[in-house]
DNA sequence: GACATGGGTCGAACCGGTTCGAGGATTCCG
DNA sequence: CGGAATCCTCGAACCGGTTCGACCCATGTC
C-alpha cells in the first residue's frame, strides 16, 4: 500500500499520483478521479517518514520543557495543551522533549536527527544555553519566556517584573506594610529562571518604592513546601500581613499554613500573586492574582513558529503580555475587619 | 553532513560507516576509529526520517488523549509527564495527539502515515472505537483504562469499582448514612467513560450493600461547577453528611461550597474520593482519598508498549491497580465533634 | 503547412539511511 | 602450495515518497 501500488492499480506512473495529490502540476480530471478512486478503496495514506525525507520537513514541532523530577505545575499543563491544539490546527504534530540542558540526549535527538522543523521552549532562563545553541545553528524556535538579551530571538513572554510590581502596589494601596514574597524553588532561582528573577526584581523594586518592609523566600513546587514556607514567614516576622507568590504549586500549602496559624484570608492576611486563572479559582477564597494567560501564550507561540517556518528570513518577532490583576477574594485592607474585601477595586467575583 | 560525507572524509564506503555505527557487521578497529574521528569532528547525527524510512521504525510512540476543550486535569498532566520520561529512558520520543474519535484527522495521521511505532491511549471508554480500530488493524497499543471487554487488549487500569466501593465503606464505617456521589461531567458519562461508569457502579452497589441513602451527580471539570454541584447536593438533601468524588478538577469548588454553607470539614461533613495524591494534598484539610498512582501507571504503560514492540507476538498483558485509601484529614465520624478526625484509621498525616 | 504553445504524462534521479551479496586480502589447514 | 575459512569492505538495491526534464499530442497562429 505505497504510492507505487496506487499507481499500478490506477494504470499511471508514480509521479502522476504524486502530482494528483499535491496539485503541483496539472492532472486531467479523468486521471485524478481514477486515482482518487483507488486511494479511497485502499485507504491509502502517504508515509510520513518518506515524505519528510524527500522534502526535508517533518511537519512536527518540538516542545521542550525541563524534566519532571520536580513535578509539573498547572501552568505547564495549560501550555502543553494549548500548544498541541494550536499546532493541530496548522496540521503540525507535537513532539515532547523533557530536556534540560544543551548536552541533553533527547534535545540533541530533536535537533541533530532533524525530527522536528522547529521548537518551542518552556521555562526559559536569563542565560539559556539551549537558546544560545539554537540561535548559533539558526534553528527555528520560539521561546515561552525572555532571556536577559532577547534581541533577535522569537519569543512570547510575560512581564513578570510589572506583574509582581502590580501585586505590590495592590497590597500597598490596601495599607499593607509588611509583605512576604514566595518565589519558585531555590535551585530554579540559582539556575537563572526568568520568571523567578524578574518577578523578584519587580517585587523588590516596587516594595522599596512604596517603603514596605519585605522578606523574600524560595519555596518548593508542592503543597508541603508551601506550608513549611508559610510557617517560616510567620516565624521570621509574625507581623507580616500579606504575601505575593509566583509559586502556583505551593499555593494550597500556603493557604493551609495560614489556616493552621489561625489567620483568616483575607481578613487577617492577604494573598496575591501570579497564577494561571484556572488554578487561582480552585482555592478558597479565590485568589486575587495576575492571571497567566497560558492558553493564549501557547497559541501565540505556535503562531509565531509557523510564521517563522513559512518565511525563514522574516525578522524576529515577539509578544510581551502583561495581564491585569483579576480581583477575586483573597485580599483586603490591612488591619481591618471588612465585610467587603478589597474595597475600591471593583466587585470581587465572589464576595 | 550526511552519511556519504562522513564516508568520503573517512575514505570508506557509506555501508561501512553504517556498519561501524550499528555494529551489525564487524569493522576493523582502525577503520572504526577513523570514522568516529570524522563523526566527532563534524558532529554528525543520522537523519531520523531516513532511518525510519529504511528500517520501518520511527522510535516514537503516540500519546492519544481527548482534546482539551474541556480542560486537562492534574491527573492527565501526571500521565503525560511520566509517559514522556519513561519513554525517554527507552530512547523513544513521544508524539502528542489531541484526538477524540476514530475519524479524527490527527489520529489518522498518527497511524496511517506511520508516524509512530505504537500508541498509548488515555481516557478510555467502555466501548472505545479508537481501540476497536487499533485492534482491527493490529496496531501496537496500550490503553490507560479498561474497556467493557478488555480481553486481548494491552492495558493498565485502575479498579474504579473497588476504589469507589472502598470510599463508601470507609464512610459507612464512620457512621455516615446519607452520601452524595460527584462524578465526571455528564457528557463524559454519556460518552461511556470507563472511570465514570465503573466508579458509579462501585459506589451504587456498595451503598446498597450498606443500606445508605445516596444521590449521584455529574459535575463539570472545574471549580465553578464543583461549587454549583455542592449547592445542589445540600439543596436536594440538607441532611447529607458526606460525599465521594471522582472529579479532581471540581474538588476546590466542592470545598468552597462546603465552606460557604458553613459545613466544616471534616467535623460536619466528610469528603473522600479517587484523586491523584499530589492534588489531594493541595486542599485543606487534605483529602482522604484513593491515590491514583498516575506516575506509576504511565511508566507501566510504556513498559508494556515497549515489550509489545520488541515482541509483536507476545500475548496480551495488563496491570489492574487498586491503591489503598490514604487517610488524611477530610473524613470523620458522622454526627460528632471529634478532636481527632477519623479515629480508628491510624494517624492522619496532619491532624 | 510549418511552428510555437501548453496541458498531461512518464522515467529517472534524488532525499539519507540500511542491508544483502559478492569479492579481496589474510590466515589456517592439510 | 592449493583450497577453505575468516575478516573486512564495497557497490548496488531498497525504503516510499518528490521533483526535474523530456516527450507526446492537441490547439492556435501566421
Amino acid at each position: 500500500m505505497n504510492i507505487g501500488e496506487i499507481a499500478k492499480r490506477a494504470g499511471v506512473s508514480r509521479s502522476t499520483v504524486s502530482y494528483a495529490l499535491s496539485g503541483k502540476r496539472p492532472v486531467s480530471q479523468e486521471t485524478r478521479d481514477k486515482i482518487q478512486g483507488v486511494i479511497d478503496e485502499l485507504g491509502y495514506q502517504p508515509n510520513a517518514s518518506a515524505r519528510a525525507l524527500a522534502n526535508g520537513r517533518t511537519n512536527t514541532i518540538g516542545l521542550v520543557f525541563p524534566p519532571a523530577g520536580n513535578h509539573y505545575t498547572g501552568m505547564q499543563l495549560d501550555f502543553i495543551g494549548s500548544v498541541t491544539e494550536a499546532a493541530a490546527a496548522y496540521d503540525y504534530d507535537v513532539l515532547l522533549s523533557p530536556s534540560g540542558v544543551d548536552s541533553d540526549r533527547s534535545f540533541q535527538r530533536l535537533l541533530g536527527e532533524r525530527r522536528v522543523d522547529g521548537a518551542i521552549l518552556m521555562e526559559i532562563r536569563l542565560e539559556d544555553d539551549r537558546l544560545d545553541h539554537l540561535t548559533a545553528v539558526d534553528f527555528p524556535s520560539v521561546a515561552i519566556g525572555r532571556t536577559a538579551h532577547p534581541e533577535g530571538n522569537w519569543w512570547v513572554g510575560l512581564d513578570h517584573t510589572a506583574l509582581a510590581a502590580a501585586c505590590v502596589h495592590h497590597l500597598a494601596d490596601l495599607g499593607h506594610r509588611r509583605v512576604a514574597f514566595v518565589n519558585r524553588p531555590e535551585q530554579l532561582l540559582r539556575a537563572g529562571y526568568e520568571s523567578a528573577h524578574r518577578g523578584l526584581d519587580g517585587f523588590t523594586k516596587a516594595a522599596a518604592e512604596r517603603g514596605l518592609t519585605v522578606r523574600t523566600y524560595c519555596c518548593g513546587d508542592d503543597a508541603a513546601s508551601g506550608l513549611a514556607c508559610l510557617e517560616r514567614i510567620l516565624h521570621d516576622d509574625p507581623a507580616t500581613t500579606a504575601l505575593v507568590t509566583l509559586n502556583e504549586a505551593a499555593l494550597g500549602g500556603l493557604y493551609r499554613g495560614l489556616a493552621q496559624a489561625g489567620r483568616h484570608v483575607p481578613r487577617d492576611f492577604s494573598v496575591t500573586g501570579v497564577v494561571a486563572g484556572r488554578w487561582a479559582e480552585t482555592v478558597t477564597p479565590q485568589l486575587t492574582a495576575a492571571d497567566v494567560p497560558a492558553e493564549q501564550m501557547g497559541r501565540l507561540a505556535v503562531d509565531l513558529l509557523v510564521k517563522r517556518l513559512d518565511d525563514p528570513d522574516a525578522p524576529a518577532r515577539h509578544h510581551l503580555l502583561a495581564p491585569p490583576i483579576s480581583l477575586r477574594a483573597s485580599t483586603a485592607p490591612a488591619g481591618t475587619t471588612p465585610a467587603d474585601p478589597a474595597p475600591g477595586f471593583g466587585t470581587p467575583i465572589r464576595p
